[in-house]
DNA sequence: AAAGACTGCAACCGCAACCTT
DNA sequence: GAAGGTTGCGGTTGCAGTCTT
């Protein structure tokens, strides 16, 4: 627990010093982030703080911009694939927030961890207590290892893709967020045709690497996609995504507490990737199977960028 | 209805890595 | 290479809302 009176006297002196806010923020404070945002983009945050206008640290507007305000933000509940799939990711990268966020498009990893912390933590040691051969303990949890990275990976390979493209109904219905942008801001840029959704075929030589929106002026760590730099000798194969379409239809409502309601419509753009680099021939053509047996986990665990990310889907 | 306990989430803190000069 | 600034991340805290007694 903090302490109150040294909180009051941190306070205090930050009051003094720089006259600071801290705490929760105001629909006027995010506001003027947020047009900041729109209108310059995303630059050095001290910078950001002070031309905003704001009385805030840089690192404060940062988190809020990256935990509340960013356009692509998907908010509401988890469904149940994404807690699925968090807990298998949590299982391979354990307490990795964001490179588990990185692979739920919309979630940020407070959001992730707030929702580890809370829910799937409980509901997991339940579930272990109930069971009566309780062979995995919590340690299995919160603690990677391998068994339950093999459970993870096979679960990650049979999962249905539609799992993997979550619950892109609730992202249209949900009451965040987006915004439209100006051309400064797609978060979904064109990209190199890598992924054809439609014949179902990934080409993980060339896999994903950066969607840098930091070009466009946001971005640097959520909705990047980080390099490979694969340990795998596999091949994961992915399954056709039927119903998904080529399209990707950016529909970005900007709904916070301003009156800017915009959107963006981009339903013709082909969905396509990047040029992946660091990856050569470690997901391509062996074959229709992900051979779990050759896989080398310990390299796996300590490259954990090695794993797959999810793309983005936003309708 | 009131008070205490519990819960979920937003935000802060400290540290390490990275970048710039 | 050193120093200072910035960014990213995980752990932790505090508070408001909800539940329970």
């Amino acid at each position: 627990m903090r302490k109150p009176g040294d909180q009051m006297v941190k306070e205090k002196l930050n009051n003094n010093k720089a006259k600071l806010r801290k705490g929760l923020w105001s629909p006027e404070e995010d506001e003027k982030l947020m047009n900041y945002m729109l209108t310059n983009g995303q630059g050095c945050w001290s910078d950001i703080a002070r031309n905003a206008g704001l009385q805030r640290c840089g690192k404060s507007c940062r988190l809020r911009w990256i935990n509340y305000l960013r356009p692509d933000l998907k908010r509401g509940a988890f469904s149940p694939q994404e807690e699925e799939l968090i807990i298998h990711l949590h299982s391979i990268l354990g307490n990795r927030w964001s490179q588990i966020a990185a692979r739920l498009p919309g979630r940020t990893d407070n959001e992730i961890k707030n929702f580890w912390n809370s829910t799937v933590k409980k509901r997991l040691k339940n579930n272990n207590n109930n069971s009566t051969s309780s062979q995995n303990n919590s340690d299995s949890i919160s603690e990677p290892n391998k068994g339950t990275v093999m459970e993870g990976m096979m679960a990650m390979h049979e999962y249905d893709v539609a799992a993997m493209y979550m619950d892109s109904s609730s992202s249209s219905s949900s009451s965040i967020q987006a915004m439209v942008m100006n051309s400064q801001f797609n978060p979904f840029p064109p990209m190199d045709n890598k992924f054809d959704i439609v014949n179902g075929s990934f080409d993980f030589s060339t896999c994903l690497q950066q969607v840098d929106m930091g070009n466009r002026g946001f971005g640097q760590d959520y909705g990047v996609m980080e390099p490979y730099v694969m340990g795998l000798d596999n091949d994961l194969s992915v399954p056709s995504l039927e119903g998904t379409g080529t399209e990707q239809n950016y529909d970005y409502i900007f709904d916070t507490k301003t009156n800017i309601n915009n959107q963006l419509n981009n339903s013709t753009e082909s969905i396509k990737v990047e040029d992946i680099v660091g990856i050569e021939n470690h997901w391509q053509g062996q074959g229709d199977s992900f051979k779990m047996g050759e896989l080398d986990w310990e390299g796996l665990l300590a490259n954990v960028s090695s794993l797959p990310y999810l793309d983005f889907h936003v309708e």
